[in-house]
DNA sequence: AAGATATGCAATTCGCCGGTTGCATCTCCA
DNA sequence: TGGAGATGCAACCGGCGAATTGCATATCTT
């Protein structure tokens, strides 16, 4: 899931899906340097780390963002955070003693 | 930042930092699948982005969490999360009218 | 039906990244 | 001082991912 957000592109996706909701994959790649191609692409991996999700629409194909998985990235990084904390604590005491 | 979260074994060596705190590079390689030089690298691209911080000690070189970054990574996708929310009210609300 | 719009599929190219290997350097300790 | 342990530096390789191109297919509109 961090990969499918590390990439420049696939995060600027993710942007524009945030501020603007769904959009079509022509209006995602309008607005961007590359490809069609290479948006379907991107939009391709974030759906398989779960980020986003889509829908047929007539010939169009609507993309939006699926909050749920963006959730889990932060209660990770809470997660990672909180034990790095416990884990200065535990330091901390044991130079102390 | 991303990017380097995105990397398997990055996320595993940020991961053992969280919960055992600071150790040396011979440490972190030792319970790793992947050689020592290999974890230096990974080590040097999450100094790069902010993620980790390294101090001398003797002729070791002791690597540590650098929270920060990690709290800026969950501020980011807290933003994104709701603006999406934002964008879906803005939907909601232009449909029913 | 026919043109236009939106997307799908497949093959190909190219650069970067993760990983290794070999050797040099530095620091600790007996 | 000399050996062992910890790290640094550099070259090299293999594969994967990002992107493009060309063409096929589906859907809307008039």
């Amino acid at each position: 899931m961090f990969a499918a957000l590390g990439d420049e592109t696939r995060l600027a996706l993710v942007a524009r899906l945030s501020s603007q909701g769904p959009l079509s994959i022509t209006r995602l790649a309008a607005g961007s340097a590359v490809t069609r191609q290479a948006i379907t692409k991107h939009l391709n991996v974030l759906a398989t780390a779960g980020l986003v999700s889509d829908m047929r629409r007539g010939r169009e194909r609507i993309w939006e963002l699926e909050p749920e998985q963006m959730e889990a990235a932060r209660t990770y990084l809470e997660h990672v955070s909180k034990r790095w904390d416990e884990a200065l604590d535990r330091l901390k005491k044991f130079v102390e003693e």
